[in-house]
Order: C-alpha cells, then structure tokens, then sequence
DNA sequence: CACTGATTGTTGCAATTGCAACTATAATTG
DNA sequence: CAATTATAGTTGCAATTGCAACAATCAGTG
C-alpha cells in the first residue's frame, strides 16, 4: 500500500522545490523593484490574451493556471477592477461568465514581458544548455500530463 | 543589455512553474488529508533535526528552507506555540537566538514523513525514471548554486 | 418531469504573507 | 574608539490565501 520513493527521488523532488522557490523569487523581484504587478497577473492575463476573440471561463483560467477558484474569483476581481479584464454574461451556461482580456490588460502585458523575460533569461535560460533545457521541459511535461489526467 | 530568452527556455520554465504548483498542491493535499501540518512546518524541522546538537540560527533556516526573515520569525513563533521547537538566547551574538528541535518536534517528523514521501512517489518518483531522476537533480542543483553565489 | 448530485462561482472569516519600520547588536572604517 | 553601516530578528498593518459554507444552475437518473 505505502510507497517508498529512493533517496534520488526524494532528492530530485527537493531541488525541484528549492530551485522553483529561488527562482520564483528572483523574478517576482524583479517585477516588484520594476513597479509591476505580480506574475499571477501575466499569467492569467497570457491565457486570456491567447483566447482574445472567445474569452475564458473562469474555472478554464483556474485549470490553466492551476490556481483555485476562491482564489482565483478574487484575484480576478482586483483585475477587473484595474480594468485589465471584463466579466460577460455567458450565454450557454448561466451559473458562469466570460472573460475576456482588455486593451488596457494587453498594454501590461507588453510592458511586463521584458522584465519577466529576461529574469528568464538570466536566472535560467542562461545557466542551462540547449540540451539540458530540452530536457528539462520533456520530463516535466510528462509529469503534468500523467498528474493531470490520472489524480 | 536586455537578454532574451529563446522560445524552448520560456516554455521550460513555465513547465517547471506549473510542474511544481501541481505537485506541491499535491503534497500539501495529501498532508492535510491526514490532519498533519503544511510542507513548511517540515522542512524546518528536517533542517533542525539535521543540526540537533548545535541547533541553528535563524537565518541559516532561512537560507536552507529559502523563506524571508518576517514570514520565517512567525512561522518559528507557531512552531515553538506547539512546542515543537525552542528558542534559546545565542552565546555568540545577543541579537540572535539558537533554535533547536525538540523531541515532540521529531515526533511530527516521524509522522509526516510516510505520507510525504508517499506523495513523492506516487506523483513524482513513479512517473520518472532512474535516468530522469538523475537529470533532473543534475541540472537543478547547478541551477540552485549558481543562482545562489552570485546574485 | 422531479430528484439527486455535481459544477460554477462568490463570500465571510481566520490564518498566512508581504512590506516597511523598528530595536538591538555586530562589524567596519576613518 | 566614535561614527557609520550592516545584520538579526520582531512587529504592525494591509493584502492575499485557505477553508467552509452558500446560492444558482446544470446534468444525470428513475
């Protein structure tokens, strides 16, 4: 019944732990000393930008961004207060709504893209080989493709 | 002076971004589920169980679990509510405290541990394999001291 | 179609986090 | 060694998050 992980596993699962946590770090820095919003915010404003003419649901935003949706609900309040996105009326489901990014949601997207590219860039990108990048996004994108489907 | 990362290394990155918020809510889950404490509260007290006889200064946990002095002083504060840990004044330098785990601190350890490391498994370990594993610690630890040395 | 259960999203409240200011001590430097 | 600057840790306050309960609607089933 119990399944015991191999001190490699524990170890790899640790890094992964740590070495998102500095990272994250490091780019939420730099988007704060830039007087920009945090990146839950591009997040969620990419997939909206991504689905501009149809807009999302709400819970699609939250399976996208894997954010919960107490949360979520929230935080896109202080988006739509900021007018960075509007809320619809949704016509085939009426529990729900529609949400579409706006001109104004685009703007901070382009102007948050630099900074957050470039910590990209600088904390990760510029520390790992084509190979070891390549890697890296095979491996993990298997592990969120078998935890998605199979909880 | 800007530094633009490629197409590959920003979809890396977001997959390590995701693959971590998924497992992570995974762990925390499977931890709350069983009425035990969040992450945090063990790998403070791993780091303290590992240095039992010295104990640690506050800022070395710092360092090692990577959370900021504010939240880590609150969260030390809890710790020692639940008697899980104590502070005792520093000889060496009298702004700071010498913290050591105690043996009901071990105890949750001893307890945490089979439902955290069956997490692991089952959504990390299990869907990887030897040669994965290994990659994947490689790459993250060179990340991590990398990043860590030279700001 | 009525009933039951699941899904979508919101809200109140408590706990946690982030930020800035602060105290106290240590380390550096002229 | 006095003055300045840096470090360790705490605290108040505001913002965010997690949790549980809730309303509204949808979907499936007898």
């Amino acid at each position: 019944m119990s399944k015991k992980p191999s001190e490699k596993t524990v170890h790899a699962w640790i890094c992964l732990h740590r070495a998102h946590r500095l990272l994250l770090d490091r780019v939420e820095n730099a988007l704060k000393t830039e007087g920009l919003p945090p990146l839950d915010w591009y997040d969620v404003l990419l997939e909206l930008q991504r689905e501009k003419s149809e807009g999302l649901r709400q819970f699609e935003i939250g399976d996208k961004v894997l954010l919960n949706k107490h949360n979520l609900s929230r935080l896109l309040d202080r988006l739509e207060n900021e007018q960075l996105l509007s809320r619809y009326a949704c016509a085939e489901d009426k529990r729900g709504n529609r949400i579409k990014i706006t001109d104004k949601g685009e703007k901070l997207l382009k102007q948050m893209w630099p900074v957050y590219s470039q910590s990209i860039q600088e904390y990760f990108g510029e520390r790992l080989n084509a190979n070891e990048i390549f890697e890296m996004s095979r491996v993990l994108e298997q592990l969120l493709n078998q935890t998605n489907e199979a909880v």
